[in-house]
RNA sequence: GGGGCCGUAGCUCAACUUGGUUAGAGCGUCGGACUGUCGAUCCGAAGGUUGAGGGUUCGAGUCCCUUCGGCCUCGCCA
C-alpha cells in the first residue's frame, strides 16, 4: 500500500520537487480529454493532482474513470503550477501533485449529496450519510474542534489534580427528574437499570470514599422529548470537589473555561466572571439564562399602570398579576405588520397578547398609548430610561406567565433590530437558585437544581413554612443566553438531606429504599463537597457559533430519538424478549 | 400529550390563485467531444408508485381522512 507521508493540504511552494504520498477521496475530478485533474480531500483540505497521458498512459486511463468520493492514494512529485495556473483560493493552489502511482481503495458509488456543495441538504439525508457528511471540511472542523475542547479540559483537570474516574451506565432508576432509560436484566428478570441521568450520586460517593477532587467527561441519558438543545443521550463535564465551598468551584469552572477559550479560540475572558442572583436574572431578563450582549431589559411598570384607563392593565394589576415590558430602542420604525407579527408571534409562549405604543417625535403614538395620561407615559418612559423612536412591547398576566414570553420576546426583538453581537461572549453566574418551585397547576413542589443542593444555613428555617423562599447555594453557567451547566455545594449532612426529602413527600422508608446508599455514605464520615456539570454539547456549539447541538454530534438521534445511521431504535427478536422475560402487549 | 410547518427525480426546488392532457428545472448520474482545468465547458441521454394507504370526483401532486417520517414549539427536560 502506498503510505501517506502528507496530508493534503501540506504541500506547499517549498516542497517543490518533492515526492510525497497523499491520500483521501476525490473531491472533484475534470477530464480534458487529455490532462486529467482530480482535487483529492482529506480532513486537512484540498490538493490538486495532475494525470498526464503521455507519462503514463495505463494510469491515466484508471484516472479518468475517477468519480466523486471515491477514495484513493496518489504519489507523485509535487511541483509549480504553470503560468497563470494557480488557484489563489486554495491553499495548496500554487502547487499540484504530478501522479506517478495511483492505488485506488475503493470506488463510490454516485453520492447522495454534493459533499463540497451541498447547498441546503437536509439534516434528514446528511445523517442517513453521516460518513459522506463528516468528509465535508467544515463538519470535520467542528470534530476537530471538539476534540481540542475535550483535551484541553482533560489536561486543565488533571494538572489541578482531578482524577478521571468512570462511573456505571447500568445503574438504578431514581423517580426523580427526568424519566429515565431502562435497560431490563437478564440475571434478575422483571428488574431493570436504568442509564444516568447524571453520575451526581456516584460522584458524591466518590467524595465520601476520600477521591477528593473528581471529573469525568460522560454520557447522561434523559428520555425526554428532543430539541435543537436537547439530545437523549448527551457528554457532559462532570466534576466535583471535597473540602471546598461555592466560590472553589466557580473559580475552577472560570479557569478551565478560560483554558479553552484561550486555548481553542485564542481569546482572553476576563475573570472572575459577573454573577447575578436567579431572583434578579428573572426580574430583569424573564430567564435564569440570560443573554449579556445586550441591554433592553425587563421592566416591571405594575405600580404606574395600576390605576390607568387601560383595563387588562388595571385588572391584571387587581388581580395579582403584573404588568411587564420591553423597550425596543429604534422599534418605532416598525410597521404596524411587524408589530403585529411580534404580538402573533409571542402567542406560541402562551401569552394571549402584547399592548404596545410607540415614542414619537410628537408624542406616544399608536396601539394602546390613548389610554395613559401624561404623567403615566412620562413614568413609563422614566423607568425605561427611553428615547424617541422606542417601541413599548407589554405583557399583562400573572408574574409567572409572563417570565417565558418577555423573555423569548427581549431575544426575538433584539435579533430583529441587529442589537446583538454575534461575536462576542459574554459569560456569567446566576446563583442562589430557591430550594423549591411550585407547579402553577397541580400546586406540588419541585426543584430548580436537585435534591442533594444544599440551603443557605439562614433559609434552612424556610424550608418547611415558605420552601420556595429559600435559596440554596447554587450556581449556573450561561453564556449568550444558554445555559451552558449548573452545580452546587451538596448536602453532606444526612439530617438535612432527609429533611429536603420528607418536604417531598417521602417518608423514611421511601428513602431508604431510593436513596438507602447515599444516606449510607452521608452517615458515615462525609465530608463537605461541592460540583458542577456542564454540557459539552453545548460548549461545543456556543464556541463555534453552531446553534444546532445535532451538528456537534458524530451520529446524533432524530427528533423521535431515532439514530438515522442505524435506524434504531428497532424490534428484537422474540428469543431476545424471552431471555429478558419481557413479553409486548399490543398496542393500544 | 397539545399547536404549527414540511414530504414531488440521487440532491435542492417548481407545477400558482381556482383539481384538468404526457409532472418540469438546476445540480448530480450515464454516453460523446475537448491536452491546463479548478463549481471546467459543449452536445446528447437516462432518471418519478408525487412518503404510504383510503376517500371525494368524469378527473387528484393539488381537496378530505388515516398512517409513516423530518423540523419548530408549548408541556416535559430534578
Amino acid at each position: 500500500m502506498l503510505k501517506r507521508t502528507h496530508y493534503c493540504e501540506e504541500p506547499r511552494e517549498t516542497d517543490i520537487g518533492r515526492t510525497v504520498a497523499v491520500s483521501g477521496w476525490v473531491a472533484n475530478w475534470r477530464d480534458h480529454g487529455g490532462v486529467v485533474f482530480i482535487d483529492l480531500r482529506d480532513r486537512t483540505g484540498i490538493v490538486q493532482v495532475v494525470f498526464n497521458p503521455e507519462e503514463n498512459p495505463e494510469m491515466h486511463t484508471r484516472a479518468s474513470k475517477l468519480r466523486s468520493e471515491s477514495c484513493i492514494s496518489v504519489s507523485g512529485e509535487v511541483s509549480q503550477r504553470p503560468e497563470g495556473m494557480e488557484n489563489p483560493d486554495l491553499p495548496t493552489g500554487m502547487v499540484e501533485i504530478v501522479a506517478g502511482e495511483l492505488e485506488v481503495h475503493n470506488v463510490s458509488e454516485p453520492p447522495p449529496f454534493d459533499v463540497d456543495n451541498p447547498g441546503d441538504v437536509s439534516l434528514e439525508a446528511r445523517l442517513s450519510y453521516r460518513f459522506i457528511d463528516l468528509r465535508r471540511p467544515e463538519i470535520s472542523k467542528i470534530f476537530q474542534a471538539r476534540h481540542r475542547i475535550f483535551q484541553v479540559f482533560r489536561r486543565f483537570f488533571d494538572e489541578n489534580g482531578f482524577l478521571e474516574v468512570e462511573t456505571p451506565y447500568l445503574t438504578k432508576s431514581t423517580p426523580e427528574g427526568a424519566r429515565d432509560f431502562l435497560v431490563p436484566s437478564r440475571l434478575s428478570p422483571g428488574s431493570f437499570y436504568a442509564l444516568p441521568q447524571s453520575p451526581q450520586l456516584f460522584k458524591q460517593t466518590l467524595m465520601v470514599g476520600g477521591i477528593d477532587r473528581y471529573f469525568q467527561i460522560v454520557k447522561c441519558f434523559r428520555d425526554e422529548d428532543v430539541r435543537a438543545s436537547r439530545q437523549p443521550e448527551f457528554t457532559q463535564l462532570d466534576l466535583e470537589m471535597s473540602f471546598v465551598d461555592e466560590d472553589d468551584i466557580m473559580e475552577m469552572t472560570e479557569r478551565a473555561m478560560a483554558a479553552v477559550f484561550e486555548q481553542v479560540l485564542d481569546r482572553e475572558i476576563s475573570l472572575p466572571l459577573p454573577t447575578m442572583t436567579f431572583a434578579d436574572a428573572f426580574e430583569r431578563f424573564g430567564t435564569d439564562a440570560p443573554d449579556l450582549r445586550f441591554g433592553m431589559e425587563l421592566k416591571d411598570i405594575s405600580a404606574v399602570v395600576a390605576d390607568c384607563e387601560f383595563r387588562v392593565f388595571k385588572n391584571a394589576v387587581d388581580e395579582g398579576g403584573c404588568v411587564r415590558g420591553i423597550c425596543v430602542p429604534g422599534g418605532a420604525k416598525m410597521t404596524r405588520g411587524e408589530i403585529d407579527g411580534l404580538v402573533e408571534w409571542v402567542k406560541q409562549f402562551n401569552l394571549p397578547g402584547l399592548a404596545w405604543f410607540k415614542l414619537e417625535e410628537n408624542g406616544p403614538s399608536g396601539g394602546v398609548a390613548k389610554f395613559f395620561s401624561d404623567a403615566e407615559i412620562g413614568a413609563i418612559r422614566q423607568k425605561f430610561d427611553a428615547r424617541t423612536g422606542s417601541l413599548f412591547l407589554f405583557a399583562a398576566a400573572r408574574r409567572q406567565k409572563t417570565h417565558l414570553p418577555l423573555a423569548q420576546l427581549r431575544c426575538h426583538a433584539a435579533a430583529k433590530m441587529g442589537m446583538i453581537p454575534e461575536d462576542e461572549f459574554e459569560l456569567c453566574w446566576v446563583v442562589d437558585a430557591p430550594a423549591f418551585e411550585r407547579v402553577e397547576e397541580s400546586g406540588h413542589l419541585t426543584f430548580p437544581h436537585h435534591p442533594f443542593t444544599t440551603p443557605y444555613p439562614e433559609d434552612v428555617g424556610l424550608l418547611e413554612e415558605e420552601p420556595t423562599r429559600a435559596r440554596t447555594k447554587s450556581y449556573d453557567l450561561v453564556l449568550n443566553g444558554v445555559e451552558l451547566g449548573g452545580g452546587s455545594v451538596r448536602i453532606s449532612d444526612p439530617e438535612l438531606q432527609m429533611k429536603i426529602f420528607s418536604i417531598l413527600g417521602y417518608n423514611q422508608e421511601e428513602v431508604e429504599e431510593r436513596f438507602g446508599f447515599l444516606m449510607r455514605a452521608l452517615r458515615h464520615g462525609a465530608p463537605p463537597h461541592a460540583g458542577i456539570a456542564l454540557g459539552l454539547d453545548r460548549v461545543v456549539g456556543k464556541l463555534l457559533g453552531i446553534e444546532d447541538i445535532r451538528e456537534t454530534i458524530a451520529f446524533p438521534k432524530t427528533q423521535r430519538g431515532m439514530c438515522m445511521l442505524t435506524k434504531a431504535p428497532t424490534r428484537v427478536d422474540d428469543q431476545q424478549l424471552k431471555d429478558l422475560g419481557i413479553a409486548l402487549r399490543e398496542s393500544e
